[in-house]
DNA sequence: TGTACATCAGTGAACGCGCGTTCACTGATGTAC
DNA sequence: TGTACATCAGTGAACGCGCGTTCACTGATGTAC
């Protein structure tokens, strides 16, 4: 039956977040359009009346989950620089923390869905650079604040970012705990110097 | 119609080696058993005289795929050691390459397929987690021959491919060619400093 | 404000399709004598 | 070495199942007067 305008867009929403969460914990293949909806508390057969395609679909999930991430960042960025702490420091102890890593469905969706990105079409690769390039320039400016006046190579920002992103990955990749641990403290001494109180 | 012994492991052979590099093209879901026994020259019938289930054939091409990956790398570290070049170089300048950035089938496991094996039980995180410390530790050799005395960070190795392997997966999920490179070569000059020169 | 009707978000059954898996069958291979 | 027969790798049709997608239908919502 029908819904109000207000509450059709909520329920649109929902879905997307849902799907957001979904398609990283199991990947785009991992749910069907009927377990997703269902997760979304709706039924399967009024998606096409939303989305175009599951596709579509995907595309908007992953749009979604770039841009809060982004938020994410910025707001801990924010905090710490509020705090007088490390921004550099506070972004990448949060993203290589054990939480982090264990809330598949709402961690970076580098580390979840970048392979399956990449094997799907110019269009979610589009969406990703994009992603990077906002992830990485908050980091760059996170490091040259932190360098005080040293100079910061060009890309070193490209290249942190890929260490995290590649920690997290193997990290849940993985059975060992203790093991998994390490890998995450590898990469966050690399990053902040080894006392992990870099600036 | 049956075949003599030798034939039949050679099939078999092949079907793992398929599968291997078709599972890191497409992720186990992205190829049937059907698609992939043709691949291998076969019927897809026979799939079960041979393996107990596709997760079967899974565990096994992943095997197949970490241990030609880390006789790939033994392979570089000895040949850069014979010519008196820095091996932690040759296997980074290797790894990092776009060559193997484009050819996912016979690429890093761990870029292609980290994220998959994750959602998969911890059948396959065990074989990953052996993986991961075999490479780590040609990385980890090859980085203290090349520190000549300086010292190096214990998990130092770990977050080295880290980097790699997030480079690595950042880049092809990415739509720009140069935009791609710049990540590679972010991640080359963060391991080998500036001048791309270290030891 | 109240009535009449068109709209359309959501429902649930149905579609064809490819999936992983099973099975009866084939015929060259391997073995026993 | 030659013959008789059991073995079994590989074939191709068939299985049930869940997939993405379509569709006739429902009934509250939104709109026109």
């Amino acid at each position: 039956m029908r819904v109000n305008r207000a509450q059709a867009e909520e329920n649109r929403r929902t879905v997307v977040e849902t799907a957001s969460q979904l398609f990283r914990e199991r990947g785009f293949d991992g749910i069907g359009l009927s377990e997703l909806m269902g997760a979304a508390g709706l039924t399967h057969g009024g998606f096409y009346k939303q989305f175009k395609s599951k596709d579509d679909l995907i595309a908007e999930a992953c749009d979604r989950a770039l841009t809060s991430g982004a938020i994410s960042w910025r707001r801990t960025a924010t905090e710490a620089a509020e705090a007088g702490e490390g921004v550099l420091a506070a972004l990448v102890r949060r993203y290589l923390d054990p939480t982090h890593r264990d809330r598949v469905g709402t961690g970076c969706v580098f580390a979840a869905l970048a392979a399956d990105a990449a094997r799907h079409g110019p269009e979610l690769p589009r969406r990703f650079e994009a992603g990077i390039k906002t992830y990485a320039g908050i980091l760059d400016e996170a490091m040259r604040a932190g360098a005080a006046g040293a100079d910061v190579a060009d890309d070193a920002a490209l290249a942190a970012f890929s260490t995290m992103v590649g920690a997290l990955l193997l990290s849940r990749a993985v059975d060992d705990e203790a093991y998994a641990r390490r890998i995450l403290d590898a990469a966050a001494a690399s990053l902040l110097g080894r006392g992990g109180d870099a600036a």
